[in-house]
DNA sequence: TCAATCGAGCTTTAGACAGCATGTC
DNA sequence: CTAAAGCTCGATTGA
């Protein structure tokens, strides 16, 4: 099947041939088969990379009216909103977080590039532009079985659906176990492939061989002891490296990835990268990566600031870097292919010792393996040793990754959900919630009547904190109105109104009381509080205690608040005017992490003052001048 | 006396979405 | 519950 058979305009087919896009990929001329461009739904699972984004805009560009793209990433929304801008005659909108087209102009557009939470907001707050959908496509599917986000996908395709009745449904999903299941949810068609456009050869290696699953063997010299899982791995990327390749590299944590890249250095040359990474700032994460860069190869972890990882990966596609050691982020992220990867680590800590990474997991690693058109195939390598050589063998390379299952039981997700379905009207009474996750995929496996008892915990929760009331029907207070609206989780509302409470009664109320109240909160993430920093940040917190909602001794969570009140220290001393040199040094966290806290602190300090401006309180917290001095 | 080596014990451990109003280039 | 690598600091060993 060819480009210029399909239903599209003369401009539109040229600018695909004139990409190269000619004649369809074998899993995109099923999708076809199967009528996305005649608003057919449908549910891909294939591979990454055998072009799931041109089926995706063949069923926004055909579709009788707007079409709406959902990333998991706002990374990924940038990119793909990039890729859709390129088509001619087309107007493309963008809406996540941090960067967003004005709800106005969203509704102009032919294709929106929004987050999953970026869409839910949407729904939630009534914008107008999401009734008038005819298309959504989903990046990404099967995250609807990940803990934190998935039943907000989920609920989100289930309240779409009311919205704008009769949308084509476009899913693109991994490869997982239950596809059809997906598919039969969002009653829509299934096509499966496993095709891809460069070879993968995914492939173990133990004691100075790699075994790859087409049979062949391949000895590997290795400068140290070939049973070193790391002196491997080197070994590894210094072949494809010297073969004019390119290679990733993963590991376990954030110090490994930045060991291994010092390590690594050396087998290339990349000076210009370096030094535009070193003008970005003066940390000591920038230092240590711009000298790694110096040899040819960057680490790219989460403790990165966005503009290193934007610069690493942009110069790693440029060709401009010959390796990058990096934690799973960039498993998930915007697509940065290489010829080989390696994956030295195939365990993680849990919290309750080590972990096998799920079989999803690894596989999307293996996946970046092979650039179309610039390698000759792709090969991904599993280190290991002769002990743990079959089991490997066994769980990654021969065995069918995992199934995707609804994780909306969860009481935390469901109480979220359940106020913003009443608060956005959707429904006025238990049956009516009930009726609304009727649509959800834990319905479509379950009988919704399973969901009873935990969704009476959820109201009864809701009530309690005084976000909902129950008489003759479920009604949103305003304080639940409002908690749903700044997008935060009830928990957070909850802790922001138990903090305005405290604050009332207190002679001291200072930037800090603001930040420890926000800090406090699950929608912040916590700091990591290290042994030896915590006698000090005990003292901290003893010397400001009178600035504190919380009294120390009467907190269940001792642990807990005081990692809270690093966080409110750390971004406490970042509004007095410290560098971020000097915090990152000082509290020992990465550039990345420091950011991200700052962008958090800011989204729930202005969710803070909107929820005070509604409680009825005398307390007169300064979170819009703690937020104005972020 | 000093330095290199060894080892017990301790520390640390991936990632990342969201509001809103106003101001600036 | 089910871990493993790096680091610190002190002890041992060797010159």
């Amino acid at each position: 099947m060819r480009v210029r058979d399909l239903p599209l305009s003369r401009t539109t087919i040229d600018h695909f041939e004139s990409r190269g896009i000619d004649e369809l990929y074998p899993p995109q001329a099923a999708a076809v088969e199967a009528g996305v461009t005649e608003g057919r739904r449908l549910v891909a699972a294939v591979p990454t990379a055998s072009g799931k984004t041109f089926v995706a805009t063949l069923a926004m560009l055909t579709a009788d009216g707007p079409g709406l793209y959902i990333v998991p990433l706002r990374a990924l929304a940038r990119e793909k909103y990039e890729t859709f801008s390129e088509v001619p005659d087309v107007s493309v909108g963008i809406s996540t977080g941090d960067f967003d087209s004005s709800a106005a102009e969203l509704g102009d557009n032919d294709i929106v590039v929004a987050t999953s939470e970026k869409v839910d907001s949407a729904i939630r707050n009534g914008a107008d532009w999401i009734s008038d959908l005819a298309c959504v496509v989903v990046d990404e599917v099967h995250l609807v079985g990940s803990e934190g986000r998935g039943p907000t996908l989920e609920v989100t395709l289930a309240t779409l659906q009311r919205r704008a009745p009769g949308v084509q449904i476009v899913a693109l999903s991994a490869t997982v176990a239950n596809p059809d299941e997906l598919a039969d949810w969002l009653d829509a068609g299934l096509v499966q492939s496993t095709w891809r456009p460069v070879d993968l050869r995914t492939g173990v290696y133990a004691g100075g061989a790699v075994g790859f699953d087409d049979d062949t063997q391949r000895q590997v010299s290795v400068a140290g002891d070939p049973d070193d899982a790391t002196d491997a791995t080197e070994a590894l990327v210094a072949e494809t490296v010297d073969d004019g390749g390119q290679a990733l590299a993963f590991v376990r944590s954030r110090r490994e990835a930045e060991t291994l890249a010092e390590r690594l250095a050396g087998v290339g040359s990349s000076p210009e990268v370096a030094e535009e990474i070193r003008d970005l700032d003066g940390t000591e994460t920038g230092r240590r990566l711009a000298d790694c860069v110096e040899g040819g190869v960057a680490f790219h972890h989460a403790g990165l600031r966005s503009a290193h990882r934007i610069a690493v990966e942009r110069a790693f596609r440029d060709r401009r870097l010959r390796a990058i050691c990096a934690t799973p982020t960039l498993a998930a992220g915007v697509n940065v292919p290489a010829r080989r990867v390696v994956i030295r680590d195939q365990k993680r800590y849990t919290g309750s010792g080590m972990e096998w990474l799920p079989t999803l997991e690894v596989h999307q690693m293996c996946g970046r393996a092979g650039r179309p058109h610039l390698d000759p195939y792709g090969e991904a390598v599993l280190v290991g040793d002769p002990t743990i050589r079959d089991e490997l063998w066994e769980r990654y390379v021969e065995a069918e990754p995992e199934r995707v299952d609804s994780k909306l039981a969860d009481p935390n997700a469901l109480r979220t959900h359940v106020l913003s379905i009443v608060a956005s009207d959707f429904a006025a009474s238990r049956e009516g919630v009930l009726d609304v996750l009727d649509a959800t995929f834990f319905a479509h496996g379950t009988p919704t009547d399973e969901l009873s008892g935990v969704l009476d915990t959820a109201i009864a929760d809701l009530v309690e904190m005084e976000m909902i009331v129950d008489e003759n029907g479920l009604a949103a207070t305003d304080l639940g109105t409002q908690v749903s609206r700044q997008y935060v989780t009830p928990a957070t509302g909850a802790r922001i109104v138990d903090g305005l409470r405290t604050a009332a009664g207190m002679t001291e109320v200072t930037g800090l009381t603001a930040l420890e109240i926000v800090c406090d909160t699950p929608d912040m993430q916590d700091t990591y509080l290290g042994n030896r920093e915590r006698a000090d940040m005990y003292r901290f917190a003893q010397a400001h205690a009178d600035e504190f909602t919380t009294r120390m001794g009467e907190t269940d969570d001792f642990e807990g608040w005081l990692t809270a009140v690093k966080t409110a220290r750390i971004l406490h001393e970042w509004t007095e005017g410290a560098s971020a040199e000097d915090l990152v040094e000082q509290f020992r966290i990465g550039p990345g992490d420091l950011e991200s806290r700052i962008e958090r602190a800011e989204w729930l300090l202005g969710a803070a003052d909107a929820i005070a401006g509604i409680v009825d309180v005398a307390a007169d917290v300064p979170f819009r001048d703690r937020r104005a001095r972020l």
